[in-house]
DNA sequence: ATCCCGAGGG
DNA sequence: CCCTCTGGAT
């Protein structure tokens, strides 16, 4: 198993990230808590071009529970054709307007135990919305996370909870809110799945992997 | 461990 | 062609 970081190295890294991107831009802003949750549930093994495509034709027909409970299942799906697991996921967003409709005044709940409630909603889904929306210190962990974390020695662990903790236990606080996205950042346009463009990083010396591509 | 499942990249 | 993409439910 690889060295996770050391604080001071750490501290240095994300000092790095921040340098290269200080505010939080270039992913989409959404104006509700329920675009957000649905453009996220939606995001399930696609790419975030992808959700764009998808989430425009769809938020444009409806951007309330009520109005995509109206819209039903199928006149969501043929919005979303366009992005993988489709059918899944209409079913998903249409049964969980209903519940918010039904049992959360159509309000998007701001607990993890009842967002992981709703269908289609797993833990790392609540944990954008509980960050990203509510501004809470939850780190969501997904398939970029989960590789540059590891590769880097920035969070190490062997599955998602274990990477999750030591993003808590080990990025300095003040730069835990925004760990999330610069992760992200970082593994979509730098440190790929495939080929890692490790000379353009800005890591550089301090990735425990130093560039081996692996 | 498997299924879902289209678009884009290499 | 094969792999990957901000996973979740069974």
């Amino acid at each position: 198993m690889k060295p996770q970081l050391s604080y001071p190295d750490l501290v240095k890294a994300f000092t790095r990230f921040r340098d290269a991107e200080p505010e939080p831009k270039g992913e989409l802003v959404h104006d509700s808590a329920f675009t957000l949750l649905v453009a996220v549930v939606l995001s399930a093994q696609a790419t975030d071009r992808g959700v764009n495509k998808a989430t425009e034709p769809l938020f444009a027909a409806a951007r309330t529970p009520e109005a995509m409970l109206a819209l039903g299942e199928e006149g969501i799906a043929e919005h979303i054709k366009s992005i993988g697991l489709f059918r899944n996921k209409a079913k998903n967003v249409s049964k969980l307007s209903r519940i918010l409709v039904e049992e959360y005044g159509g309000e998007v709940p701001s607990s993890r135990a009842a967002l992981v409630a709703l269908p289609g909603v797993g833990r790392k889904t609540a944990n954008v919305v509980l960050n990203s929306w509510f501004k809470m210190p939850a780190q969501a962990v997904d398939t970029h996370i989960f590789r540059v974390g590891n590769r880097t020695g920035i969070a190490i662990g062997k599955d998602v909870i274990a990477v999750e903790r030591a993003i808590e236990d080990h990025v300095p606080a003040e730069f835990q809110l925004h760990a999330h996205h610069w992760l992200i950042l970082h593994g979509r346009y730098t440190c790929t799945a495939r080929n890692p463009k490790c000379g353009a990083c800005v890591l550089g010396d301090l990735c425990c992997n130093e560039g081996k591509t692996a």
